[in-house]
DNA sequence: TCGACTAAAAGTGTATACAATTTTTGCGAT
DNA sequence: ATCGCAAAAATTGTATACACTTTTAGTCGA
């Protein structure tokens, strides 16, 4: 796959490959396997699979061996919980400090956004959608935002591939798009009230309530 | 040390002399002594390593080894913002929601911290006063929230270490107990400007605009 | 045909081995 | 004495080996 291959660049390959949804919940990942695709011996793939943990997008059993999450609605809400803990905050500051260059940054990333949305590349559209809420982070010069706000919208990639129902993944580039412009208007509780009533929508499109859905079958499909 | 000695309580062991600061900023962390001291090989030890490093309580360098992790003054005031993020939204909500018994488990906390306050016992307080605030999100039933937190006040101990110049540790207990007057009286905007005062109070009592203090300090007695 | 038991296969958990790199040490020249 | 350089020692990075556990496959009996 990659020719200088460290325990760094698997847990990237591997963390796309979970939220991009080519690996599915509930799959196996025998480490052995994992090994010979990437080209490497066990102990490095092992070392990746400790740190997926870490990041919660896949969970080891004793003995057991490592197998893609299936995050549990209840995780699932206190997830989106925290995002809006956290990005609410972050609208409020972002919109007192945005400089023209930075709007223009998010806008040029909203406008990717919709052409990944209207040309049906599913795999880009998770991407940016996603990175949109990170940008914004880097934006305002906080990496240590950026970075917790990256593991949990990895999380909700992998939340929305187990609860969703119908794809409202098409509302959020349009959502993106008013925030900004509440941002551009400088209208801070605006800004602010957009952004919280789009994490909402996203949880909202969720079946948060269904008796663990997607879970059982990947798991007996593994 | 521990008799059946996995990863995990490399880990927890290490997290805890970091944050007691037992581990110095900027010492070197040798496999083999590590692997020595726990009784186990370099394998293990490098799982906890890597782990610790995503942490972000220890930095990697290539074919160097590792280091106890010396925050920038920059990196330190990103965790304080986050938290501020985090830990005023997180009292708003849990001045609404809080039972009495979840005073109570506060409450008690309190006591316990300035009871470690009085009779100068750092590593204790330490703990507790960080505690204070992980035991808060895990009562609102937020274990997300919880871990995020528990990791950023880990961070927060080392910070602390680094850049603190007058003991302000004395006063925590006592604003802590302030905010938990706030929240039983139900006063929501009260106890969130506690708790967002009570931050800044920490960070402002760090010399956070000094240059690299401790840090080439204990580089060289590494 | 189905279920329980057993042996083989596969997989994980930890230790060790070895190549590659860095740090330390020792020595000679200025 | 100090600086620079080279050899030795120590340390990291990766692969492999092996014990132990879990899973799978197969066989026997009802």
């Amino acid at each position: 796959m990659d020719s200088s291959n460290t325990t760094r660049n698997i847990v990237d390959a591997m963390t796309k490959a979970i939220v991009e949804h080519r690996l599915h919940p509930g799959s196996k990942l025998a480490e052995q396997k994992l090994a010979d695709h990437f080209g490497v011996s066990r102990t490095l793939v092992r070392q990746a699979l400790f740190q997926l943990a870490q990041k919660r997008l896949i969970t080891m059993e004793p003995a057991r061996g490592a197998f893609v999450a299936t995050p549990s609605s209840d995780e699932a809400r206190q997830v989106f919980a925290v995002r809006r803990m956290l990005e609410t905050e972050m609208t409020r500051e972002f919109t007192r400090k945005a400089t023209a260059a930075q709007l223009k940054t998010l806008k040029d990333h909203v406008a990717q956004e919709k052409a990944a949305v209207s040309r049906g590349d599913v795999p880009s559209r998770t991407d940016l959608l996603g990175d949109f809420h990170v940008v914004m982070a880097e934006l305002m010069g906080n990496q240590v935002l950026a970075q917790i706000l990256d593991e949990l919208i990895s999380r909700c990639a992998l939340i929305t591939l187990m609860y969703q129902t119908s794809n409202a993944a098409e509302h959020s580039a349009q959502e993106h798009a008013d925030i900004l412009k509440a941002i551009a208007a400088k209208d801070e509780d605006l800004a602010v009230r957009l952004m919280h009533e789009h994490l909402s929508h996203v949880e909202d499109s969720l079946a948060l309530d269904r008796k663990v859905p997607t879970n059982d079958i990947a798991m007996a499909l593994s």
